[in-house]
DNA sequence: AGGCTGGCCGTGAACGTTCACGGGTGGCTG
DNA sequence: CAGCCACCCGTGAACGTTCACGGCCAGCCT
């Protein structure tokens, strides 16, 4: 049962991979004998079935999942392309889509777009792995660059974006949900911490509208010249009684900066975050946050992609686009 | 652009995928040339190019990836089979794989083990799927389970383990770095909270027996039958001033209960993990810990899945066995 | 007018595997 | 000894796509 070394070098002399009638003329019998030996399938003497293995092992032989894939249909592969896998948001969507993906009979690749080399490259390498795509904030682009009808759903699909499939994020009643929940809590002054730096982004800003109908005083604190730590001590200095991060990571972040510098939480200050993150539920004091399910995105995302990939379902189409409400996770941060 | 509902049913009636020849069929053309207008390749009028595209909608036709594949070939896929992705442990090693096998050219599909069904199953289904095998804490008898010739090499080899292929880890050097700088710290009374009941696990009795020889006092606690509360209310009314835990998720439970209680970390009491995830680095305190560097495993056991896959090296060979060791990773909890 | 060129398109073959079927043994039974 | 059966093995075909090549036709030049 041991393997030789050297690659497949067949008898013809060239190095290509061996190939089942390279093991069968090296044992002297035929192409449905090998099969017969490498399946383990009845109607072979245990002396051949030897021969044939031996032969295989010799060769380093390994079937093609592409000649018997072409006999007997596999299943789809679905390419999920997500923007940078050392972020946690990104993770946890990608377990989410493997499992609801793999119970549904489908296969799933990942690969991240921001990660290694450039972005069209990868997005080209996995097109031509997949028969689906799946992806997170792909560019307006990519609707033309996919090849030949290959269905392509978008994890957050834009406001606008006509005929596009996939799912839509609504935070509105979420944002109203936790400055309600914030003012409930005695919030007077509440502070949006923005990933921007100029201008308000449209979040931060409907944020601020939304507790601002509910707290006396809201606040946006766009992003600092001097990084997360000055835009904090700018937020605090003013007195704030309660803050929302960008989104989780950046929550953990603050949680960090409050903890060096002796301000408790909540009892001080009550921070929040955005993305709904599991990873919100490790932490201590565990995350207030809101976010989307996970499992609910990955649901509705493949059903999405299945229903495209069947025929179903057509790109364009009012069911092609599920819509999926962020919801308020109350733990302890606020 | 747009496609039409209702899957592929063909001209002869059968609810089949449609195939190339169905679209030549429809368009009235050749096979070659709807390859020619699927692949955007010259020597076609854009008239019959039309023409094509618009049958192939209506078909709802796509591509086969083995078709494809048998003549173009394409890269090898890795099975990836991790036991829970629940747990964070496992999303961060598959992540160091999927960007491992990636840049190496390999494609890598994921599967856990025990997720949904029956673990036999799953790994059935993955090996199909795969041309290799890469798997966290498989059972003895998989080497037979898996079919001819296959590569499976495993994340975490066990001591003994002979004629297999994989990483093992050597955590020998961090036990002992991470009781001296336990000693250095000035503990006194290291407790190491167990994962088992009974007699002390293999790690926790070497990690006793190491920590015991620079500090005073040195016991492990097994888990409790009334779970991990009363397991660290055990350890602590003993007068610990340093938990061990079992791992880094255990590790952030544990000071989640240290918070509750009021016990300050670390300047109360000091807590170290083990696994060395990336996770303990985003809370507050930032979990000490020991552990294998992630990129480092994937980097050997896809060097070793990539030299069975192309013969250049041989399951039972001592190149096919790599020792990554643990390191101790001093953050701020300890 | 003949030949050459270039654009467009079709035909056979190849890729590697499995399925359906058929043929050939040897042994056993009636 | 004929007949049958079980066991073992081989041959053609099929899966869906792309590659290499060759044919046809219109147009142009000499």
């Amino acid at each position: 049962m041991t393997s030789r070394g050297g690659a497949g070098r067949t008898s013809d002399g060239v190095d290509r991979r061996a190939t089942i009638v390279d093991v069968a003329e090296r044992a002297g019998v035929s192409r449905q004998t090998v099969t017969r030996a490498m399946n383990d399938m009845p109607g072979i003497s245990s002396a051949t079935r030897e021969r044939v293995l031996a032969a295989a092992d010799e060769l380093n032989y390994r079937p093609s999942r592409f000649g018997r894939g072409l006999v007997s249909q596999g299943p789809p592969t679905l390419g999920l392309l997500v923007n940078d896998l050392g972020n946690a948001f990104f993770p946890e969507i990608a377990v989410a889509v493997i499992r609801e993906a793999t119970t549904r009979g489908w296969n799933v690749v990942v690969s991240e777009s921001d990660g290694g080399g450039d972005p069209a490259t990868v997005a080209g390498e996995l097109m031509r792995r997949a028969d689906a795509l799946l992806g997170y904030s792909l560019p307006e682009a990519a609707d033309e660059a996919v090849p030949a009808r290959m269905p392509l759903v978008r994890l957050d699909l834009p406001e606008g974006g006509s005929g596009a499939a996939g799912v839509r994020f609504d935070d509105s009643a979420a944002l109203t949900a936790l400055a309600d929940h914030l003012g409930r809590q005695g919030c007077q002054d509440v502070v949006v911490l923005d990933t921007a730096r100029g201008e308000p982004s449209g979040r931060a800003q409907r944020l601020r509208t939304a507790i601002g109908a509910v707290v006396e005083r809201a606040r946006v604190e766009p992003l600092a010249d001097g990084g997360p730590t000055v835009q904090l001590d700018a937020a605090l200095a003013g007195g704030a009684d309660a803050l929302v991060a960008w989104n989780d990571v950046g929550a953990l972040q603050v949680l960090k900066q409050l903890r060096a510098r002796g301000v408790r939480v909540p009892e001080d200050v009550r921070v929040a975050g955005v993305d709904g993150l599991a990873l919100g539920a490790l932490v201590s004091p565990e995350l207030t946050t809101i976010g989307v399910d996970q499992a609910t995105v990955a649901r509705e995302a493949v059903d999405v992609v299945d229903g495209l990939y069947t025929g179903r379902l057509s790109a364009g189409e009012e069911r092609a686009v599920r819509t999926v409400p962020y919801r308020l996770i109350v733990r302890e941060s606020a």
